[in-house]
DNA sequence: ACGATAATGATTTTATTTTGCAACTTCCTG
DNA sequence: CAGGAAGTTGCAAAATAAAATCATTATCGT
């Protein structure tokens, strides 16, 4: 993790930025919690727990500058906020999603899954593909098991009492 | 066209919704702009030409109204707005959409193109899909274009006046 | 340590979207 | 076809997110 900071560091170097304290506990709350998918004001109530003189403007634009540097991919799942999730060290491109409609949980799929798509967007519609934005919605894994859980015990009090 | 509003109005009614003349204004407007992609302040603009008394608000309570009966998306390409696109009849799936990063200029896909992705991830991920979103970012065959043009351009300039 | 340059925090401003509410429509019932 | 409940509208105000402003402060190479 350190390395990982030390590497970002560069990042911000080689483009003439700098990693103030401020940037720095920015960047440890993403690493933190790079599972989530953390709004600007997430991000910035957990850093004011290690920086508490951080001001909300400052996360705005720490995260404005990680996003142009690629470190993190911008987001938006349809409510109304930005959410910023951290781009896979080397990654080209950026990671899918699923979002339960069920529960909201959204899991990450690090894997490409889209090679072939991508080559028949290039061939068919001359589009030179650099990223992409792919996320699926629909039912989680736990919410499929809860279901039939209750389907389950649904079924057994309709064997009870019958209607 | 007349039938694809008589078939919303039945969506509409269905669900104990009425096809009042602004809605029906703001659904002629998605029809006659299907291939862009308008904000909400867009589809005001346009509808308040045919009928001025509307107030933005109906238009937001409509647009919010078509995307729950999947009439229309709702999507966002990361500048600060929410568009809507409406959805092809019948169609169960959104379609795709390919962001020019050059010139801004946003094209649509209608090949599903993910049949096989979406099999893994049922598979690999127990996640049941509902629906996606895939935007791919990259340079469209226009810009494409203009840049082989103005390489040659360049080439030949570069010709004349050698540094 | 110094000084140019970059960064910060508090606050204000902008832009988008949502909400509250009184007035107005719509459409069903008799 | 009148009456009335339910649904809808327009306006204005409020809520929200994000960006901009600006005086102050920190950073880093020399």
């Amino acid at each position: 993790m350190e390395s990982r900071i030390e590497r970002i560091k560069k990042q911000l170097h080689s483009a003439s930025y700098k990693l103030t304290p401020q940037r720095e506990a920015t960047v440890r709350v993403l690493l933190e919690h790079e599972e989530d998918h953390l709004s600007a004001e997430d991000v910035y109530l957990l850093v004011k727990e290690k920086a508490p003189e951080i001001g909300l403007a400052t996360v705005y634009r720490t995260l404005e500058l990680l996003n142009e540097l690629k470190v993190v991919d911008k987001i938006n799942f349809g409510d109304g906020v930005s959410r910023y999730d951290l781009r896979q060290e080397g990654a080209a491109h950026f990671h899918h999603h699923l979002v339960c409609i069920e529960c909201g949980a959204v899991d990450e799929i690090q894997e490409d899954l889209l090679e072939d798509v991508e080559k028949v967007v290039e061939r068919d519609w001359k589009f030179q593909v650099k990223d992409h934005r792919l996320t699926f919605h629909g039912i989680c894994w736990r919410c499929q098991d809860k279901t039939d859980t209750e389907d389950a015990k649904q079924d057994s009090l309709e064997k009870q009492h019958v209607e």
